[in-house]
DNA sequence: CGTGAAATGAGAGTAACTCTCAAAATCTAG
DNA sequence: CTAGATTTTGAGAGTTACTCTCATTTCACG
């Protein structure tokens, strides 16, 4: 039932060895998400509720909302934030800003597809179509800008919670979100990589062509 | 009971007179949205119900719900967004980029302030304290950002859809948007023409001393 | 085992929204 | 000014995400 269990490590999908109830809850986890992916593909997203994905996971409502506080939350919550963020900081202080951001990017992007390719797609096009499960991740994006905006503070001097580090910060998520929307607009047919460059880029220099 | 008539016209407040039909829901919009205000402050916002808002505002919930889909829009629809776009268009074309956003957007905190500081200052709080608010806030920009970017790439030559174009706006959108929550946290200290000058500052030339 | 802690299930409750339909207000012709 | 068409409103029932509480089960660990 699980997607694909790659061979190789990566610093995003290993885990350490859990206890045995932990190892329980992981299951449970990946049973709602698990179920919930398959209930909307077959009726969509509005038209699959609590109650049945918790039936077809054969576990409780309440159990599910234990899990997950909300519906969106199901679809879409990547716990690799905070790993992502530690790897930035590994990052060598005189590589420039770019590259560095460019870098873990690219292991987001890895990470996203190692999952398979269907459940990214899935979820970009709920990204895409229904409101709720977007407004959640541009939330969530922008709590996780929050943490980054202190790691960009921090490598470039800045006050914690300066303005211009917060705006910075803001700004590039607010590019990389399109990244996923415009993808899954597009009908997937580009290549992530390629997209992200271009971001990279307009967020670097800007328009092409700018300045009148 | 409405916050304050000026005298003297802007491109933003002005009506063309109206049916009576049409005033009539005018009067029903802004009575809904008195109330909300009046309630939230004297109780917070998850505390106060739509039933209660209908109340005070003497309408029916169905009405309130015809007037405004969700409880978050009651409180941040800002009819703007068009006017805005239309003036950003107005501009001249050989008028820096940077300046002619600059303009549209000190007229935004003009037409913004103009509702009644107590007003703004009131929402900007919802935005920091409030999750859903925010997030209902995020897509409105994003939606805004829709536009913007159609019109940013008409005014650079580009395709309407181009990635450029939209990764651009929304990184515009995303600084931006920093500056209602920076100056709501630091107790409306600031002054709102000073962070946006330092705000496009940082989305013109990036970081203060960047690139290591 | 058996004891304490953590996870689950069951159920009641709230409130935001949706839909439908009938009553009321408003506009438009004659 | 009135009659009829149209638009706006109210009333009410229904759905569903989400919260809280409490009893029961499951698991860890000595």
């Amino acid at each position: 039932m699980s997607p694909m269990t790659s061979a190789h490590s990566s610093p995003l999908t290993d885990r350490p060895q859990l206890g045995l109830r932990e190892r329980k809850k992981i299951k449970t986890r990946t049973a709602i998400r698990d179920a919930t992916y398959a209930l909307i593909k077959e009726q969509g997203y509005d038209a699959t509720t609590i109650e049945q994905i918790a039936e077809r996971a054969e576990v409780s409502p309440s159990t599910v909302f234990r899990y997950f506080p909300t519906k969106e939350d199901i679809v879409l919550t990547d716990e690799y934030d905070p790993i992502l963020l530690e790897e930035l900081r590994k990052r060598p202080a005189d590589e420039p800003w770019m590259e560095s951001l460019r870098y873990v990017m690219r292991l987001a992007i890895s990470a996203g597809l190692a999952e398979g390719p269907e459940v990214v797609r899935l979820r970009s096009h709920l990204l895409v179509q229904v409101p709720a499960v977007r407004s959640r991740m541009l939330e969530s994006m922008s709590v996780t800008g929050r943490m980054l905006a202190e790691a960009v503070a921090e490598r470039n001097g800045l006050d914690r919670d300066s303005l211009e580090a917060r705006v910075y910060t803001m700004s590039l998520i607010g590019g990389l979100a399109e990244i996923s929307l415009y993808w899954a607009e597009n009908d997937f047919k580009d290549d992530l990589h390629d997209l992200l460059d271009r971001t990279l880029d307009v967020i670097e220099h800007g328009l092409p062509g700018k300045n009148a």
